[in-house]
DNA sequence: TTGCAAATAAGAACAATTATCATTCGTATA
DNA sequence: TATACGAATGATAATTGTTCTTATTTGCAA
């Protein structure tokens, strides 16, 4: 359970935050949390950290490259591990749920399109927002505020 | 200057504020202002225009489908009017200028990995952060908050 | 004109996040 | 193993972007 291996070569010191913090995000079934999601979380496994504390992990792991953070429509940011590959994700509309994919195809296009334009591409997001079709959709229905188009 | 058939055809009241806040889009150089952006604009051009109005004025034109909202990296919402045709956006990271493409491939492929993975596409963005390779560019450093990679 | 619902301005309230600061913890070293 | 010091933490204040509340004003139909 406790990997200090990885916190050690970001040359982040072993605490007991960032160890918590680390194996939910490796054990949990979601792979998208957010800030309060993990303070939560946390706060049930009778872990006593701060909300700060989360915040200013989450983002130290974000920055050694640990955690790759994302903005959906919705305000908060969302955290998953960072896998190594890059990768678009298609959000489910109806119960929150998000998936991942890749495409050759379109992550070329992208490159010629900003060549084109003269411009040298250092990141990019490819939000898509959907319903699901599959049956298997909880339908616990994502609360999407006003100013969602 | 005044526009009051938008308004109307929109189903909303033709008042000072909606009619200074159309016109500061449709008169703008920049196509991509915030709400603070609008209000700061109204507010230096001798108008006097509450903070608030300005956001309920503003959802109210996207609601009305007169501006389209985009969530780019760096927290506030920032709005555009409705061409009509759907696009794409490509950020300057140097001077935050936004320059808007479309590319029937990559919106086909979009369709394609969704249908794939069982999903219907409601909405979708793609922002793509970049380096301008124009020296025209202005060097403005964007501001870019913590969280952004 | 007048009346009244709709819209406004100002500021309080709110949610997500970051900053401050006194206390505690991890760990290199003695 | 004890200790000392800087780094990390938790509590809470502060900030930021946005929405809500309310008393007042405005657009417009009769």
């Amino acid at each position: 359970m406790h990997q200090p291996e990885h916190l050690k070569s970001a040359g982040l010191k072993s605490t007991l935050p960032r160890l918590k913090v680390l194996d939910l995000f490796e054990n949990s079934k979601e792979r998208h949390l957010s800030a309060e999601d993990v303070y939560k979380q946390l706060l049930s496994s009778g872990e006593d950290v701060g909300l700060a504390t989360v915040y200013r992990v989450l983002t130290q792991f974000e920055q050694a490259g640990l955690l790759v953070r994302h903005h959906f429509e919705g305000g908060k940011s969302v955290f998953e591990l960072n896998k190594g590959e890059h990768h678009d994700h298609i959000v489910c509309l109806q119960c929150g749920h998000v998936e991942e994919f890749y495409d050759t195809a379109i992550e070329a296009r992208q490159e010629k399109v900003a060549t084109e334009l003269g411009f040298t591409i250092r990141d990019h997001s490819l939000h898509i927002y959907a319903d699901c079709t599959k049956k298997k959709c909880p339908h616990k229905r994502l609360r999407m505020p006003p100013g969602t188009h």
